[in-house]
DNA sequence: TATAACTAGGACCATTTTAGTACTATTTAA
DNA sequence: TTAAATAGTACTAAAATGGTCCTAGTTATA
């Protein structure tokens, strides 16, 4: 239950990206910044342009800069990005136990709890990242309407 | 952001056990039910014994049984049996950068993220895995109370 | 038009983590 | 006394991860 380090550079390095976004940003550059390795922080904007989270500019001054405003990219759209889908479990039993309970019984509840966890990360945005600690604005889960 | 299958097979070993908790099971017993090799059965129980999910019997016709009621056991305790408390990052930065920002400015951010993500496993628990698809009551996170 | 400053996209390897197994000791009902 | 259980630890093989490097393509500008 632990994100990838590269994940976590991500969010370092979008939180940079999103508090200056007028300007592109090289990936030299943003190694200087974060104190990440150049070659792996090439790796993690590569990443989040094929997501769709960055836009790059390619030739000299070219980088990269946020795809959308800061408020319109969420944390579940980071991870998933670097880590694929939020899915946390492939299947809840071995192929065997589901065939002897005709089809996995509580998978269906996992799915739920799947998405109250991507509902949660993705109630959270690169906005809210780079603010003083503290919630923008109220928020509420309603968890039963997940199940509608 | 994906379970290990170790926590994967506690969910539906868990789920057996919690179906008839009167008596208790072997490893032995659980393993031919889930289809799960006996000696990862086993390894399974006895994390979820040192966690305190679970009580075990010694010696002959001994076993386990849960240590409380379904309703009491929540999926986040079954995931910090199994893996360790739940906590998403590291540090979100390299050491590097977080003395050059003095103190991560985003590391306060994703406890909180931590914390929301913790609360929506703390909220399902093993009676509701058991349950047909479907919640047996109204949740609501409001999460702007963790901030609190 | 040449060059330097960029990104794109793989391929690669070392390290760590995970899964699964095995072994020995201990406990207890019959 | 024996058989059926769990406790605890150690070990190995496989998979995932992190990190690096190389070559190709793009573009501003001198």
């Amino acid at each position: 239950m632990r994100l990838s380090k590269l994940t976590d550079y991500a969010t370092v390095i979008l939180s940079v990206i999103a508090k200056n976004n007028s300007c592109v940003h090289s990936a030299v550059g943003m190694a200087e910044v974060t104190g990440i390795a150049q070659p792996t922080v090439s790796k993690v904007l590569k990443l989040l342009v094929k997501a769709k989270v960055l836009i790059s500019v390619r030739g000299a001054k070219g980088g990269y800069r946020l795809a959308r405003s800061p408020e319109k990219i969420s944390v579940a759209a980071v991870i998933n990005a670097l880590e694929g889908p939020i899915a946390l479990t492939e299947c809840s039993a071995s192929h065997h136990a589901c065939e002897q309970a005709r089809g996995c019984e509580i998978q269906g509840n996992w799915d739920l709890i799947n998405k109250t966890v991507h509902n949660a990360l993705e109630s959270v945005t690169l906005a809210d990242l780079i603010l003083p600690v503290r919630p923008p604005r109220e928020i509420n889960i309603p968890v039963a309407s997940l199940y509608r």
